[in-house]
DNA sequence: ATGGTAGATACTCTA
């Protein structure tokens, strides 16, 4: 079974990329982040032709998760238990195949110290929280995503330029490292060792040329999946194209 | 060098 995440910056702009990426990989389950749409416009008569079933929660503009999957979908969570209608649309949780799948979309934290800083930070132990509440550490259990962290130097170009900025901060790894105590593993690091790769360039100063980029985008599985895991890569091909997403999707194998 | 580019929306905000 193949699990992606792939923050695809708008899903209806990246409706033919994605359709094109769903059938040359072939991925069983995409999490997908930034759809930036309400859900009355979500592409999900195209994805289900190209045999995909969608389950998703979007917004204007802004935000937005999204689950595709070749299998049903089952017990789908729509944000945090208790969010109102006005609440940013990060979360999307569901079972697939009996994996506990949880996609998320961290807060961007804008500068440090600011509200939006603080809005990330608490953002995170809100995710915690959920998993202490609603998962088992010992069944099989995903978190994947866009999590807008560099957990290590070798997750960052630079990390010596990085240190104590926005991505890279240490209030930012320790409130997810916060939540990968929870009883996850990070699946890429884990399969590949201590290679340095990226998942996402900035779109300004020719970053992606340079390979200027962070590994931002992760899938990390409880013990239980871990022991199932095969294989782990960052698919760069689809930032080649033009008028990429500014995230490479990231796909995991398991023998499951 | 505090820029650069992309997306959605409406002439700016977010990333």
């Amino acid at each position: 079974m193949k699990i992606a995440t792939w923050n695809v910056n708008s899903i209806n702009v990246r409706i033919p990329q994605l359709v094109e990426w769903l059938l040359a990989a072939g991925p069983d389950v995409v999490c997908v982040q930034e759809t930036k749409t309400i859900d009355e416009n979500f592409p999900e008569i195209v994805l289900a032709e190209a045999g995909y079933q969608a389950a998703f929660t979007g917004q204007k503009s802004y935000n937005g998760v999204a689950i595709l999957s070749k299998f049903p979908i089952e017990d789908v969570q729509l944000g945090f238990p208790g969010d109102d209608d006005e609440a940013q649309k990060r979360m999307i949780g569901a079972t697939v195949n009996g994996i506990r799948i949880v996609n998320t979309y961290v807060p961007n934290g804008s500068e440090l110290g600011s509200d939006k800083f603080k809005f990330k930070l608490d953002w995170l132990h809100r995710l915690r929280s959920y998993f202490d509440e609603t998962c088992d550490p010992n069944g099989d259990v995903l978190l994947c995503g866009d999590f807008n962290v560099g957990m290590e130097a070798e997750d960052v170009w630079n990390p010596a330029g990085y240190e104590g900025k926005l991505h890279f901060s240490k209030p930012e790894r320790a409130a997810m490292h916060y939540v990968k105590q929870f009883g996850l593993t990070d699946v890429f690091r884990d399969l590949n060792g201590n290679v340095s790769e990226f998942s996402w360039w900035d779109y300004r100063a020719g970053a992606w040329q340079k390979n200027h980029g962070l590994r931002i985008d992760y899938i990390w599985v409880t013990p239980t999946l871990a022991e199932k895991a095969k294989s782990c890569v960052i698919d760069k091909s689809p930032r080649y194209l033009d008028l990429p997403s500014d995230h490479a999707p990231v796909i995991a194998e398991f023998t499951i």
